[in-house]
DNA sequence: TTGAAAGCGCTAACAC
DNA sequence: GTGTTAGCGCTTTCAA
């Protein structure tokens, strides 16, 4: 009975074939030669024949008797939403050249899946946690902060939990959409949002509601249960659309609602920005290219990404020295980017001008 | 000196608080109890303690001893990527279900990067792999396969390497909509693909040349390099269409490609279909949603993930038992979306015809 | 039924 | 300078 399966090259292999101790072995390894006085010749000998029959250690008996796992475990609520996608990239990419690894997941904004993907980060010992915190999540998010464990949200935040986050100034990109409808001269503006009692959604509708009370305007707003199927979601905000005919322009506060808005109105065959205008929170290649293109709230990705990671970085050097850690809470603008979904055409413009003179 | 760390509690705390002994935790939490003939209600004690604690397990102890992970590395080519998106979320789903988890990586198509990324995961013990196998990472794989860790490829495979894998029928997607084009009266198509050796690029490319051969037409072909700046793609594109005005339809091998297409038709100011007809591979809210819809060769996104999940979870389960595994290589058919951008309009028809009775 | 004890592969005191 | 060895937290055989 010969067993073919090539075993696995340990380091007590490596010490015996070389006749050096395994301490010298790891030590070499680990960068630790020279503080531990070991020969330059034997360092090389254990470099190199390392490297010839490409050994690797086990990182799971490393971590576990290290107590550091060198992983990063990034909970966000959906991989698939290019938001979140390139945020992740970008994070992923800095992490990467720091000697930290990421591995992430999705929530779907499901608060049992959101802590059963917190609870296995838990169990495999992450080293520090980059979370889109989910509905139901506090409790759990509490306990990993009375450990210790370094921690950083974005997109939005526990209002309950001091922890550090990044998030966008999600008011005042709204606030911005809003009057910039206005200026075009779109008076009739909604708002559709979802029925999600999150920070950064609070905060979009808040912008809004504040730019249409500067105005003394009515409010339209419809918010759209979270979770349902997409065909739902559009015969919803169809009907909403439908029922609110009045309207002339209307803010989605993010990017899968405007998706799922832009179908609604091309079902309703409504012409944009003839009919009715449209803004939408995030940007995405759809809105870039879709005719006529989709003017967007666009979040600073780049700045998000960078900040997160640094605060994640800078709390994993310092916690093992018990130094006190200050919360960092910060709020990036976002940008207005301006296309042809909510810009009054020239000859259009002329001809509410004509009507007007009558 | 009081730390406040509040300290994890482990399986010995478990059992000297109950005054078992920690073999007797372990059994029953690892549904042993029964066959270990430990009383019902010392396990149920076991159990409602664990509960109370909040008790998780050391996964990185508990794999070091059972050399079992039950995590899956799935190696992507871009994750931020509709398509590997939606199949990483439809095998993420799957496996968690049946007790897996998923880490996730992208390689960007860099050999080095990849290289790099399966490395962490041998060195991180993964219990198999699914791989979209990016050039230069041969090498890495058939070690994996020699140490019989299961394996599963998908979108490509290696030639060189028996592996499993699942792919779909490339060759048949693009031949059909070329059929097609030729169906609606485009009789100059053009084909936009990348430089890459790899299979899937091959087999879309070889069904766009057969049927043209079968209809004894020119091939028009435009091989784009890989990993250039969006805005280099787009001109290298913008340029190639320029200089063959005299055609009249084009497909695109990827929907990236396609995206960058769409914003160099754009910037020629060339109207799709009449002046264009586009058929992309890989369907995208963005083509759904693009006016005038395009016209799509859809892979088929559940079947993948579910086939891909599937042969590897049948690999874990056998790979204890020493039985053979017969080699699992599946090719899926694509599905023809056809919508707007490639359909002559009745319009333009009735021209041609006109035209062609003169 | 239960408990003691031997590791899984590695690191890092502490000897020598 | 280098080797010995005690664990990291858990599973699992074997003895009681």
């Amino acid at each position: 009975m010969s067993e073919k399966v090539k075993k696995r090259t340990l380091i007590s292999d490596i010490a015996s074939h070389l006749e050096v101790s395994i301490a010298t072995v790891s030590l070499v390894l680990n960068g630790k030669a020279k503080q531990s006085r070991i020969s330059d010749a034997v360092a090389a000998r254990v470099l190199a024949y390392v490297k010839e029959v490409g050994y690797k250690p086990n990182q799971l008996a490393k971590s576990l008797r290290t107590g550091k796992t060198h992983v990063i475990g990034l909970v966000v609520e959906d991989i698939a939403n290019p938001f979140f996608a390139t945020v992740a990239a970008l994070i992923e990419r800095q992490a990467f050249e720091r000697g930290y690894r990421i591995i992430y997941c999705s929530t779907n904004n499901d608060p049992a899946r959101a802590r059963e993907l917190i609870t296995m980060f838990q169990e495999r010992h992450v080293d520090g946690y980059i979370v889109v915190p989910a509905e139901g999540v506090e409790g759990q998010l509490a306990e990993i902060l009375r450990e210790q464990t370094p921690m950083v949200l974005f997109d939005r935040y526990l209002p309950q939990q001091p922890t550090n986050h990044v998030v966008v100034d999600g008011a005042q990109g709204t606030h911005a959409a809003a009057r910039h409808l206005l200026e075009q001269g779109f008076s009739n503006i909604a708002f559709v949002t979802t029925s999600s009692e999150q920070t950064q959604m609070q905060a979009r509708l808040a912008g809004y509601r504040r730019a249409m009370q500067e105005h003394q305007l009515p409010e339209t707003v419809k918010q759209v249960a979270v979770g349902q199927e997409p065909e739902a979601v559009i015969a919803e905000i169809r009907a909403f659309i439908h029922a609110h005919r009045q309207c002339d322009a209307i803010i989605f506060s993010t990017n899968y609602l405007s998706i799922y808005g832009l179908e609604a109105i091309g079902q309703l065959g409504l012409r944009i920005p003839d009919d009715l205008a449209l803004v939408s929170y995030d940007d995405h290649d759809l809105f870039r290219l879709y005719t006529p293109a989709i003017t967007v709230i666009a979040q600073p990705v780049e700045a998000i990404a960078k900040n997160v990671i640094d605060i994640l970085l800078e709390e994993l050097k310092n916690c093992s020295d018990g130094a006190p850690r200050p919360l960092q809470q910060l709020m990036l603008p976002p940008t207005l980017v301006v296309r042809q979904s909510s810009v009054r055409k020239a000859a259009s413009k002329k001809v509410r001008q004509q009507e007007a003179a009558r």
